[in-house]
DNA sequence: GTAGACTCGGTATATGGTTATCGATATAAA
DNA sequence: TTTATATCGATAACCATATACCGAGTCTAC
């Protein structure tokens, strides 16, 4: 059997243009761009990673090595440019173009997503709904329309949608995802609780509730447990 | 300034007792289960490391030293027992004593949250759903009680709840973490974009929508900008 | 104007997780 | 019964990320 092999070669050919980033750099941005705007707001200009790390938590090598990825240039004694510092992330995170985005599963999550104003401002915008139940079709949520889930892929093609929200029930996962495959859309957000099988160049982030949940609960077990050896010997 | 130098530090001190199991290996432990539900669904019995990794694009090393950490124990060349790996992940994961969680603000996502019968098999129960929005108090949502949220923390420490969810906005979600606090809340899964300060004792996991949309913007920008060098010199 | 303190950027080291390798063992086929 | 093969478990090498260190620059205070 040799099928696990090709995966995991294959897995490493896709890599050579990997990412110039270290993935949990790329995670930390937006938290940076947070609260860089807040500051912003109270009308601070400048700031230092050691600010920056104390509010959150990170030491000031971090934050300096993940503020560096953006291309930005900070002055010793007075730190970066809030403003400046706000663009370069919001630059490097592509946040300026706005990436338009279909929907797919119109139940309370994916209704919470629609109606989530602020993804505005992180370069997305979901332009439309799309479901199999005839009786959400038709709807209008939160200004969007909600279509027939077979309208999708013509449609993403010609309106050239690149990016397609997966909110369905995990059983629909994989026709959806499918159909956003044929209607060319390069990246999926993917809700539901399912690895999703699709070609190698499309790019496929899971938000992966279970994990969370597990990290949580095992936790939690480990505080209440009595404090017992996790392995038994053989 | 020494409030960073402290608080990396006392990060550093809080983990002596730290995971005995990586956390990245953690959260592929859901997504095993899962696959094994399946095939326990299909009267398959046994499996192997091989066969895992081949579903989830693993290499089958890494599916093993994962399966380890639960204390599982195969027989060569027949590889698990279905059935056991099933339990001695439940186990490990702590999924077999049920968590009770309040959740606090009920807007689309937290309705989702509530409604989302699927937890209880993943050992987590909601039990009860807090608002400050006097419409919203009183009603029952997928067979909730809706409270006001100045009842939390007293009936959080007299029910003995530990886990708390906070699905309200990012402006108060520091307040309702400190409500959480007050009434003995162990952990606090927070789905608002903030960063909480809470007491060092409390187990807090962010889910953090933005990081993932950061990734695939990111990711989508490079695919879509001509391939420029990142970082211009000074 | 000078001393001191703070912060940046680059390089080096340490840590943690992933991947590779090897020997042992159980099943299945000859 | 013997041989071939798939698989596990353990150890070791490797890689990515996080942390530490050091020199250079700039602002503030005296």
């Amino acid at each position: 059997m040799v099928i696990d092999i090709n995966l995991s070669t294959l897995q490493r050919l896709k890599r050579p243009e990997a990412p110039s980033i270290p993935q949990p750099s790329l995670a930390r941005l937006p938290q940076y761009h947070h609260y860089l705007v807040d500051l912003a707001d109270k009308g601070i200009s400048r700031i230092s990673c050691s600010v920056i790390g104390a509010y959150l938590g990170l030491i000031p090598v971090q934050v300096r090595k993940d503020l560096q990825y953006t291309g930005i240039i900070g002055k010793p004694k007075t730190g970066y440019s809030v403003a400046e510092l706000i663009q370069a992330i919001e630059t490097f995170l592509g946040w300026n173009n706005i990436n338009e985005a279909f929907l797919v599963g119109v139940g309370n999550l994916g209704t919470a997503l629609l109606g989530h104003e602020r993804f505005s401002k992180f370069g997305l915008r979901i332009v439309a709904a799309f479901d199999t139940d005839s009786t959400k079709i038709g709807q209008w949520i939160h200004e969007k329309a909600v279509l027939p889930l077979e309208q999708l892929a013509d449609l993403a093609q010609r309106m050239s949608i690149h990016l397609g929200i997966i909110t369905c029930p995990a059983e629909a996962a994989q026709a959806v995802a499918d159909e956003m495959v044929k209607g060319g859309i390069q990246a999926i957000w993917n809700f539901a609780p399912v690895k999703l099988r699709v070609p190698d160049h499309i790019i496929v982030h899971n938000e992966d509730l279970y994990s969370t949940l597990a990290s949580l609960s095992w936790k939690l077990a480990r505080r209440f447990r009595v404090p017992v050896q996790e392995k038994e010997a053989v």
